[in-house]
DNA sequence: TTGCAGGGGTCAA
DNA sequence: TTGACCCCTGCA
């Protein structure tokens, strides 16, 4: 990989699968929102950069050469070599079509505890609404940012967190998952959740770790394994997930359990990736079955 | 205008 | 295994 950076400006050559849109709106993350000339603007690691991508290049704005090396090219996940993940041997048409449809999505590094708050956020609930809360949390408790003059704020720091109640939660309008988040808050707190340890963690035991936690299941804790946790077998089922699963490979009354074991053994290591690939299709195009 | 169903699930009984 | 759950949106 090769880039360049000047005037606050990264420009990373000779990339070929990177999708803004896709991997901005495949439904992984909530805070990256679309420009009218197609690049997303969105906040992470309390910065506000603009990525775009132009022939083979991304360029990110408001980013040094510092922010780009520590940060923003792990995030971004730019060194994973996509193409291999593509050309899983399979004779399947349903997921070469899901997979060619969304060309370019990278799965994201996120921050552990924005994103277990995001999925917590998620339950029951559609995308533009989380979009909402999620940021309306941010403005209450996140620092203010400005960029190009805009205001935007970062995502709060737990320890912002620690005497919040239900009552301050209540403009967020998160209805019973408030409860949850401050559950979350209060188990990474006091010890017994240890977030920092998730990485280290076995996948199944970092699952159970975080499901101790109220308000995380299963779909929950896989999503905030896959999205930060560095966990690529981890296979979140959700309605849309599970629905294309039952149909394509089950059957109609598929469990929980019995679509992750098939995936598991059908997908492999990058299991996640391939959810990934079969939701953002599936829900996209509306595919019921 | 009002009413109702359902949404990238989870909890508690 | 099942109903309830906060709040919003889309659609009759």
């Amino acid at each position: 990989m090769e880039y360049l950076s000047k005037d606050n400006k990264i420009v990373i050559k000779g990339i070929c699968d990177f999708n803004p849109r896709h991997t901005f709106d495949c439904g992984q993350c909530f805070r990256w929102n679309e420009e009218p000339d197609g690049s997303y603007t969105g906040v992470a690691n309390g910065k506000v950069v603009n990525v775009r991508f132009l022939d083979d290049e991304i360029i990110i704005d408001n980013a040094s050469e510092e922010d780009f090396k520590n940060f923003w090219h792990n995030y971004l996940d730019i060194e994973r070599d996509y193409s291999k993940i593509k050309s899983l041997d399979k004779e399947d048409k349903f997921l070469k079509d899901a997979i060619e449809f969304g060309w370019g999505i990278h799965i994201l590094n996120q921050d552990i505890f924005e994103c277990l708050i995001s999925f917590i956020i998620s339950t029951q609930n559609q995308i533009p609404r989380i979009k909402k809360i999620v940021e309306s949390f941010c403005t209450l408790f996140g620092d203010e940012i400005e960029y190009k003059g805009k205001i935007y704020h970062s995502f709060p720091d737990i320890t912002k967190l620690k005497n919040v109640t239900l009552k301050d939660l209540e403009p967020i309008k998160a209805g019973y998952r408030s409860d949850y988040i401050l559950d979350a808050v209060s188990c990474i707190l006091d010890g017994r959740v240890d977030l920092s340890s998730i990485k280290n963690l076995s996948y199944p035991m970092a699952k159970a770790e975080l499901m101790k936690i109220k308000g995380v299941g299963p779909k929950v804790a896989d999503c905030v394994l896959l999205f930060s946790g560095g966990k690529s077998e981890a296979f979140p089922v959700d309605v849309w997930v599970k629905r294309t699963m039952s149909n394509l490979y089950l059957n109609d009354g598929a469990k929980e359990k019995e679509i992750i074991d098939f995936a598991s053994k059908y997908f492999g290591e990058y299991a996640g990736f391939y959810q990934q690939y079969l939701f953002y299709y599936s829900r996209e195009n509306n595919i019921k079955f």
